[in-house]
DNA sequence: GTAAATGTATCTATCGGTAGGTAGGCTTCC
DNA sequence: GGAAGCCTACCTACCGATAGATACATTTAC
């Protein structure tokens, strides 16, 4: 992965970021990196490609940012503090709950990563919940992964629909409490 | 509002919880009803007309169906089971999410009625909550309505992505605990 | 060591297709 | 006869994608 690839995939994120999938055009992030559109072609084949890689390396960025919920005292809740900490810093909601909102137009290799996405934050929930709530069932370990998740990604959307980064707060603040 | 009008809202509707607005254009509308693009443009001016009337058609809908929150036993479940029996009926995500997800390349007017989806929902919510759970302080009512609606657009968007209702279904049931 | 071959990264120019939108004409029905 | 509703025909702008050329760096072969 070079350099002007990973300008390309940047890019692309900045723009999903404002309007999803189908608003980054390969013309426009060319315009902003001062080359042209068919060299995005020489680095990204078609849009998908450049669909998968995006959604690749958000997932990794993300994930990264979390480290091992070992690593945390209260796995939970920072988790849900990166939540917050993404919507501060990019003024927007989370990358691949965008795409997932327009799922039924986007091409099979994005879904499977998008599915990646979902597949492994869930995990780090569920591990997470494992440690600091170390007396629950299995049972409720994965029904509260699945909401916190829901709850967080549908809190971001909004929050930064309406931009009250606020809005997110209170349901940060909630679910620390419903896990408390 | 007439029969041809209607028609084409649904459409639009349709086309939406698909791949949200930049998914649906008037040829394609024109095509499923049998008629010509520029037809739409005499009921809708423009792209931006259409889209503040399917929002408003749509929280009309979504709100109708609702009924008051006094018409329930149990209001706050009532939103729940609505939020599921659309999934399972379109098997897809909210109209006003998906729209949501997409706010930054959205006309300034169609932001302004998605804004009042939203308002209209949580003081749905907030009513219901305080019928439903008569001895929570006001500030509580607030918090969880926000959060269970939060909750609620979040789940029902990745249990469309991922064709998984049940993802909804155990939101929803995690929901109704976390209230009882 | 140098010359040939290959690879990298970009360019210009263009393709067919589709987008939203407009002007003006043709029916149909009160 | 006039308004409502739909049409044909068109426009400009943009889309993703491809072809072919160029300049330069790197590798390979003698």
């Amino acid at each position: 992965m070079n350099e002007r690839a990973s300008q390309i995939i940047d890019s692309a994120i900045r723009m999903i970021r404002e309007g999803g999938y189908h608003s980054f055009s390969f013309r426009q992030i060319a315009t902003e990196l001062g080359i042209k559109s068919a060299s995005i072609h020489y680095h990204f084949p078609s849009k998908e490609d450049l669909g998968v890689a995006v959604t690749k390396r958000y997932t990794e960025i993300f994930l990264t940012s979390l480290g091992q919920p070992s690593d945390h005292q209260r796995p939970v809740d920072f988790y849900i503090q990166a939540f917050q900490n993404s919507l501060e810093q990019h003024e927007s909601a989370c990358v691949c709950g965008i795409l997932a909102a327009e799922a039924g137009r986007l091409p099979e290799p994005v879904l499977e990563t998008l599915a990646e996405f979902t597949g492994k934050n869930i995990q780090w929930l569920e591990e997470g919940l494992r440690l600091q709530c170390s007396d629950w069932s299995e049972e409720k370990v994965k029904e509260y992964a699945l909401s916190i998740f829901s709850a967080l990604e549908g809190g971001i959307t909004f929050a930064a629909f309406s931009q009250q980064p606020a809005h997110l707060q209170q349901v940060g603040d909630w679910l620390k409490k419903i896990c408390a």
